[in-house]
Order: C-alpha cells, then structure tokens, then sequence
DNA sequence: ATTTGACTTAGAGTGCGCTCCAACACCGAG
DNA sequence: CTCGGTGTTGGAGCGCACTCTAAGTCAAAT
C-alpha cells in the first residue's frame, strides 16, 4: 500500500498547490525530487510527504526560497552538513522568535488604538 | 519648535523610507496629506507622524496597502466612521492573533526538527 | 557664482513567489 | 473510439509593495 502519492495527493495534505509543488521542485527545494511512474507521473513517497511540510512550515515562518534551496542543498549532501543544517535552522529559529516577539508589540499598539475607538464610541454614543 | 518635519525625519523616525512615504501618499493612505512649505516641501506635524507610525505597524502585521487605504478613507471621513474603524481594526487584530499562533505552532515542527540534528550530530559525533 | 544637497514629480523598474497557459501524453469509462 | 480527467513541460504573466530614475527646484555654504 505504499506505492507513494500523486501531486494532487500531497497538494491536498500539504495546502500548497500543485504547481507550487512543481515550482519548488524546479527550484530546487527538493533534495530528491519524486521518482516518475510509468506515465512520467510524479510518485511521492512518505519522505517526500514530510520533506515538503519542512518546506511548507520553513516558508509560513517566512523563510525565503533562496533560504529553503540553501537548506535543501546542505540536506541532499548529507550527514556531513548536519552542523550546517542545525546552524541554519537555529538562526531562522531566531529569527521567528523575534518576529513573534515584535508581532505582540505591534498588537498592543493596535489594541490602544481600539481602546480609544471603544471610548470614543461610548462618550459620543455615535 | 513645532513647525513640522521634513519627509526625512519622519523616515528616520519610522523606519520607512522617504520614497515610501511619499508612495504611501500616493496610494491615498493619508486622511489629510501633509501640508506644504514655501518651496513645495512636506511638512509633517506631529499627527502625521503618529498617523505613518500606526500605518507602519498595521502594515507589519501584514495589512494590505488597499486595507491601508481603506481604513485611511474612513478615518478621512472622520466621527460617524468609528464604528466601522473599530470593525476593521478588530477583524485584523483577530488575523494577527491568529497569525501568532500559527508561528508558535510551526516554531514547534522547527524545533523539532533541531532537536533531530542535536541528537544526529551527537549520536554520530560529525 | 557655483556647488552641494535635500527636496519635488510622473512614471518606470525590480524582486519575490507564485500562478497560469498552451500543447501534449496517457488512462479508464461509456 | 471518443471523452474527461489527471498529469507533463517550458515559459509567460501577475500582484504586491516597494524602489528607483530623470529632470527639475530651491536654499544655504564656499
């Protein structure tokens, strides 16, 4: 049963679409790109399944392509960049956190801004 | 000492650039555009700073600019659009806290997936 | 008097990340 | 045997948010 999946099939669990899929393939965010089946068909396998939720979850962070193909590049050379690869993912880890961090400061600004539209509202009983 | 400021103190105190002020001018995201000196330079009061410093945080938190404009126009047609100011500025709040938590939840996958490459490389000592 | 530098404009250009198109191949159902 | 559906490709197109260019104005400094 676990003959892999057809891009429509890890479109579908990924959220991405197919011709993201392909688009990122093409850009070389795939280490080992899908083997084809008979009809040229791509032919995901479970790995292929996780690699592209990384992927994914790396660019909802707001990991550039140019970052997520550097990455993928480290993982196609194997063991030996492992150090490289942790590097990376510790400073995007920052960076994400930071990012999280300003998010809150930015909603707080926002929410005295609608402090002051509720009041507004209430003594002006507009 | 409050004759305004020039385009390039309010970039320097926002961190937008000049050009993007003048951009944001252009797209209709200031209610009352600032006013002109003598040799046809902007100058900005302190309202207009404190108006570009909320667009920029509106826009950090991934407002559109046609969103922007939108909340420029109400806010240009002053009181009796308080309400729908607070409408807008709720439903954002909402994409933004929802948006947080969804970093939290990838930061998660992340930090896994770090967790892996600790192990790895301590297990095989690369 | 000239040069420097900050500003003005309309409009063109850029970079990113998709997103779609046209033309084609193949499979299974009716 | 045709049709619909799903896939393939290279390359074009798009939307967004800037970002920059060119040509010009003006004031202060040298």
């Amino acid at each position: 049963m676990d003959e892999g999946m057809t891009i429509a099939e890890v479109a579908r669990r990924t959220g991405l679409t197919a011709h993201t899929l392909r688009y990122y393939e093409r850009a070389g965010l795939l280490p080992s790109p899908p083997p084809r089946g008979v009809n040229g068909h791509r032919c995901y396998t479970q790995r292929h399944l996780d690699w592209v939720v990384l992927l994914s979850r790396l660019r909802a962070t707001g990991m550039s392509i140019a970052g997520m193909r550097r990455y993928a590049e480290l993982a196609g050379n194997g063991l030996p960049t492992s150090r490289e690869r942790l590097e990376l993912l510790l400073v995007h880890r920052a960076q994400v956190a930071s990012r999280i961090e300003q998010l809150r400061d930015d909603l707080t600004l926002i929410d005295n801004k609608i402090d002051i539209y509720r009041k507004s509202i209430e003594e002006n009983h507009v």
